[in-house]
DNA sequence: TTGCTTAAGTAAAACGTTTTACTAAAAAGG
DNA sequence: CCTTTTTAGTAAAACGTTTTACTTAAGCAA
């Protein structure tokens, strides 16, 4: 059938190959075979390429008749014509893709936001790809450097540490660039981050109110933001609440090794009056959870725990975890949504969005001495 | 057939040349302002395009002097020049792209896939497009529709269920088409796999040695190869030793819902010798774990239970839980290295590959009885 | 000298778009 | 009836590469 429609002025021509291709039932097989262009639509209509350009861009408004209009429409959609993307790329210097750089795309809190991003992404016609930095900077510019000649319309950062100068010279060179999770407190910058501070603060203070006295801190030695702004937020609301605050620093990469087991060990024998710990990832409370249960302490009778960033496991654990929990799908969405915005704008200089979300303190058997009937509530 | 009627009756009278036109150039200020092009490298060493092209492209041998190749590559580094990728995807009509297609990538066991190969491919010259199918046909045709026209070398696909067809047509378009996780036993497809029917043979094994005796199988009601291949293997595991067979197989969407932990309750009820559970995923094992915890039973002493796939969760477990653990590395490892011979290959029909790698159990206290000394043992 | 080979390079077409600047015909204005 | 405006389109340049087919000069054998 479709054979009927290509007729036109072409006639002859098709009909000398006709012959001897009907016996193979469809005489545009050819066609499927080889990449339709849009030079192929226009010459099948009749029309030029200019003509069929404006119509799949939306710019055919007040230029071409409706009636066009509708016949390029229906016959792309017929061919199942679509542009092809390097030539638009080439064309354009978009490319309708975002970079997101995580620190680790195999960490169930990155992945999960990276999949909800892809998915409001996809809706609105971008594609994107991760990548790993590992919290390495040399790595972060490797990758850096391999995706600056791509044409990639911006890029969502978790960067490494020391990583503010990099940033700034992306910005510098007109690049559009969203940090997440970590920032610099610099005004010219773009970022979605979670408020830490006072979901630290969430946490203390309801431990406090539980009857904790001695609650410990155990974090991560590190200059990111979200690192400082707990350690932060912790010790500001235990000396707000007349407590004296205690608290362990580890290096990141002794955090699953026998060394970070052994200092978070000596912490608990230099301060046997540790009642509770908020635990400031989620590693360094994995890691803590293997020693105290190896060393006999009880959850929540000896000790009451908190940690950063709710995992199913935590869920499952005996006793269960409390859980300071990061609301993923609206850090995705205002990631997505914020991107979006600044490639939309027309203006070299768009407004830029600061964006801090509160935690949420999700509180289960680990941190709750009296042990009433409120387990799992949310506050 | 019908490219003949484009035919060429515009040839051109445009060898006027405008040598000084663009000529005017201040070599500072260019530089860094605009991104810098073949063009602009060839200019500045008074060389031809084409000979740049050459060297970049590792085509110079015997056609160009190595002096002059020395010249263009120490420039070339100098400058910080790199091709426009669009414009080289244009032209070659590749784009260095492969898209991971998988059922969720914030799955643990897909993220952490998807970051292995991610690394791999990148020091490839490679970069990976992730999605999620969620196992649904409609989106990934959705996915497909949207990346068929978008120059990807090469798809590596975790199909849903019903997709033959779809992966069929997919090389018949002459497409790289690899296949994840699950196959369909068709010798002209590529596939990386586990060996799922051993992978559950080992596992009962395991339990039977342990001196359990009423194993059931509780697995996903599916119709994708590992669902099956898991519920054969163990069927033939427990009839091979004349043991009775109890299989429960649960809907995809009741997993996580009130409605599989009911229907997992009912299995226990009904069925009061069970012993022992193999579950054949991840989540049926964590909705089963918190229904056993919740109607009181002990493991391993009144129920042994061995999963699939690793997860932290199952290490931190009380008592930690027995699993067949799936070979991360060596699966990314395979996907990447086949799909690269794909990508290498300058044949038509490259050589297919089929890999079936064998899954990993890991012992521990929640299949172990005698809990003697080798808790975490690997076998 | 002539003719052949090799070495070292270049011109120009092509990939598939978007977009600027044009045109031809019809409609409107006077 | 002429001029202007509007409508509905089109031609061709440009984006930055790769690649085919050429050129030009030198070397060399006879």
């Amino acid at each position: 059938m479709s054979g009927l429609l290509c007729a036109c002025q072409f006639d002859s021509i098709l009909n000398q190959v006709s012959e001897h291709t009907k016996s193979a039932k469809n005489p545009k097989m050819k066609k499927d075979q080889s990449k339709i262009s849009i030079k192929d639509v226009a010459r099948e209509l009749g029309l030029s390429i200019t003509t069929i350009s404006f119509i799949i861009n939306n710019k055919a408004k007040n230029r071409i008749s409706d009636e066009v209009i509708k016949k390029v429409e229906d016959y792309i959609e017929k061919v199942g014509y679509k542009p092809n993307a390097s030539a638009q790329s080439l064309r354009t210097g978009k490319s309708n893709t975002i970079v997101f750089m995580a620190e680790d795309i195999s960490d169930p809190f990155f992945s999960t936001i990276a999949k909800e991003m892809e998915d409001l992404a996809f809706n609105n016609g971008y594609k994107i790809i991760y990548c790993s930095t590992e919290n390495k900077k040399e790595r972060a510019l490797e990758l850096l450097s391999t995706f600056k000649d791509r044409q990639i319309d911006a890029f969502i950062i978790t960067p490494p540490e020391d990583f503010e100068d990099e940033i700034n010279a992306l910005i510098a060179e007109n690049r559009k660039i969203v940090l997440f999770d970590r920032h610099y407190n610099d005004p010219n910058h773009n970022y979605v981050v979670l408020d830490n501070y006072n979901s630290c603060g969430k946490a203390v203070k309801s431990l406090l109110e539980e009857g904790f006295e001695n609650i410990a801190f155990v974090g991560l030695e590190s200059n990111l933001s979200p690192m400082k702004e707990r350690l932060e937020g912790y010790m500001d609301a235990v000396k707000n609440n007349q407590k004296h605050p205690i608290s362990l620093l580890i290096k990141f990469d002794e955090v699953k090794s026998a060394k970070g087991k052994q200092v978070f060990e000596n912490l608990l024998k230099e301060h046997p009056n540790i009642d509770a710990i908020l635990f400031s990832t989620n590693s360094l409370a994995i890691t803590g959870l293997r020693v105290l249960r190896e060393v006999g302490k009880r959850l929540p009778e000896d000790i009451g725990v908190i940690t950063f960033d709710d995992r199913e496991l935590f869920e499952l654990h005996s006793p269960p975890i409390s859980v300071v929990s990061q609301p993923v799908s609206e850090l995705a969405e205002e990631l997505i949504k914020g991107t979006l915005n600044l490639l939309k704008s027309r203006s070299k200089s768009p407004k830029l969005f600061q964006v801090s979300l509160p935690g949420k303190l999700i509180l289960r058997k680990s941190s709750m001495l009296e042990s009433g009937a409120a387990s799992g509530k949310t506050k």
